[in-house]
DNA sequence: GTTAAAGTGGGGAATAGTGGTGAAAAATGT
DNA sequence: ACATTTTTCACCACTATTCCCCACTTTAAC
């Protein structure tokens, strides 16, 4: 599974490496090359692998009425801001300017690793949006520690 | 499938490039040279590709009562406003000015891939479309996020 | 300390996008 | 019906961007 926070940044071309430890998430023998990527509920960017990619547009976006206004909204949020991205030789994506620019991504890059999903956030906005004592001690009650 | 969004421009002769990701959208051997196009929900431009658009028309459109006078209607806004586009050596279409005039396209232009569907907006048009905070809330529950 | 792996920067070739020109077709007026 | 004007269309050429590979630096591992 993916997990972690990782600190890559982002070169002047666009790119950002995807942690090696994120790339071998499902074994050496299944290293991830391609990613997709689109907005994220918060500022941030969500990345996922092909297969869990394609399975959530076909069986979930894709099975919603068009007729309906709200699902056309988030159909072309979710799969009209996607892009496929496949790594480079050096592991890297390039991100497209849209989402560098809805995440507010500029050089520092914060990466999380999150199951199923990656997200990648402008350090800058991700910090700000770290939890604070308060929250994580109803954090701790919710979860029963 | 076609994702993704980008932003071409509309030149001065109305032609407007198709973004070479979404061409070859369905396969470098089946690389796409005619769009059909016509009037979107919401303020933009729909294109299809010619064998979903014949699909759609033959099993869906055609088959409503005509003697039901918003049929006609439907029909006149879809059918009556189709235009089919073969794309020039360079992927470029020419997008007549009714339809221009209706997603009001002056020059900036965003184009979204969406599953068997393109969208076509004007960039300004869609940039006060897009989901707010609040909405993105909702949209990740419904979504089972 | 040495070796390997990961991350970052950069260069050159190929591709995509945009502007423009001339020929053909269509529309208009005589 | 013919000539003139306008529009449309197909192609060419230039520029910008993208993509792919190589090399260096830094970090981690042994």
């Amino acid at each position: 599974m993916f997990m972690g926070e990782y600190h890559p940044m982002l070169d002047d071309k666009s790119r950002t490496a995807i942690p090696a430890r994120l790339r071998k998430a499902f074994g050496d023998s299944a290293v991830i090359n391609r990613l997709i990527i689109t907005h994220g509920f918060d500022k941030c960017i969500m990345a996922f692998r092909e297969e869990d990619w394609k399975d959530f547009v076909e069986n979930r976006l894709v099975r919603l009425s068009q007729a309906e206004p709200l699902n056309r909204q988030r159909l072309r949020f979710l799969l009209g801001g996607a892009c496929d991205c496949d790594l480079d030789k050096q592991g890297r994506i390039v991100i497209p300017s849209y989402l560098l620019e809805y995440a507010e991504i500029k050089k520092d890059i914060t990466i999380l690793g999150l199951y199923d999903r990656i997200e990648i956030w402008a350090s800058q906005v991700y910090d700000r949006y770290r939890p604070d004592g308060n929250t994580l001690d109803t954090f701790a009650v919710d979860l029963g520690f």
